[in-house]
DNA sequence: ACAGGTATAATTGTATACAATATACGCGTT
DNA sequence: AACGCGTATATTGTATACAATTATACCTGT
């Protein structure tokens, strides 16, 4: 939603604030703190050797990128993602994603092209070596390019929440099954719509990519790990 | 983004922090801190009657909102809206509006349906007499409704955020010709399709309904209000 | 043993004091 | 007059002190 600028980010690495606000939104996509577990002021600060000050404006932020929630009075807790959350994410993604794609047949640079071509074929060379955490890398990085082609700030920004909003289910799902070969292959096929300059294809294919995400994400296991979390959090109505 | 829960919103209302929060947010959206305008965090705690720290942090909020922008060690600005950010947002709200309507199908329950009727009946009658700012209300409540139906916590947070991100545009627009009748006369449409069950359909109509809005905006001089405020933006490269 | 209530502790909310940083201005040099 | 430099000032960043609220533990009476 907001006007994103690398260059004066406010989650400035410099500051204190900055460093506990990205400290604790990677502990989270990490799952050092589980889901609906209490951040405490204190606690924090004096891990991280800084003041409440910070952390609690550190909340406010994690607040709205929705990695926790905060109850007046009380206290921040990790947010659960539930499996709905997760389902609605990916049909919301489907739809934006595939804008994306659309926009960026238009609007793609020549370096983002080349640097679209050299992911997939990086991709080819780990997924043959089974470098896990490179696939991982080389795939947000590859979705990061089509939204900074699709040249419109405010797409861009959505995506990447979700985008973020989602690590924590996906890094679990990517990693233990062949998806990431198909993975790689739908992305060639967008990359060639785009390269074609086929806008409409390239909308449908990134489409069904996050639908195809979904699914294997159901087969591989999503609700083992996060079916429940829907009963938890009615406890708190 | 956030699991957001009316009943423990941090946006409390009676901290100091969740009231200066909504006064600021209202005081952009009605325009009373002009676009780029410096937010000083000591004259709005003055102003105000309390200290910098809630101030700080209900300035972090609406940065997440995408109200300001804040700029590390500089100081927070009220946030440009371009024409291209408008033009986004209803290229992403087609879709999203379109999947909540399709949502909202299935999910709708009696009372929601009977308040949808209700709205668009209440919407004829201030549209005859010309009560410009009711008609207004009721359009915000009609997709309020639409969102709650779709029975998606965050498609419903996506989308009420990216609706209160155009009101300052769209309040200017929607008060000045014909298309408040037109305009209720497609949320009719979609009631209807949604009540026949045909959520296709449902989908389709409110696709071209923000279509229809944007198109109508840029008609009656968006150009005029928002046009010139890209180039504003360059001036902090 | 248990219910209720009160005191106590823990935690968040707010204000203020102090530090770091950026901006503006003046002064001197060239 | 233009430029560089340093100091003064304003503004944000952080820490700490204090207030308000909530949770916990313990005590008391039945």
């Amino acid at each position: 939603m907001t006007n994103y600028d690398k260059k004066y980010d406010a989650n400035d690495k410099y500051s204190l604030r900055g460093r506990v606000f990205q400290k604790l939104r990677e502990d989270i996509l990490n799952g050092k703190y589980k889901e609906h577990e209490e951040l405490k002021e204190v606690a924090i600060g004096e891990e991280l050797g800084v003041s409440r000050t910070p952390v609690r404006e550190a909340f406010r932020q994690l607040e709205l990128e929705g990695l926790i929630r905060i109850v007046p009075n009380k206290g921040a807790y990790v947010t659960g993602i539930t499996a709905k959350d997760v389902k609605d994410i990916y049909m919301i993604r489907s739809l934006l994603e595939g804008l994306c794609a659309r926009l960026a047949t238009e609007k793609i640079t020549k370096e983002q092209m080349e640097e679209m071509e050299e992911n997939i074929y990086l991709a080819d060379f780990h997924e043959e070596k089974g470098h896990l955490d490179q696939i991982a890398e080389l795939d947000n990085r590859f979705h990061d390019i089509l939204y900074e082609a699709c040249d419109s700030k405010l797409l861009e920004h959505t995506l990447r929440d979700f985008h973020r909003y989602v690590l924590r289910v996906r890094k679990k799902t990517l990693a233990t099954n062949t998806r990431g070969r198909a993975s790689n292959e739908e992305h060639r096929q967008i990359m060639e719509a785009i390269k074609a300059g086929d806008a409409k294809l390239a909308e449908k294919l990134a489409n069904q990519h996050m639908i195809n995400a979904y699914d294997n994400m159901v087969k591989n296991g999503l609700k083992e790990v996060y079916g429940e979390t829907t009963e938890e959090n009615n406890k708190d109505k």
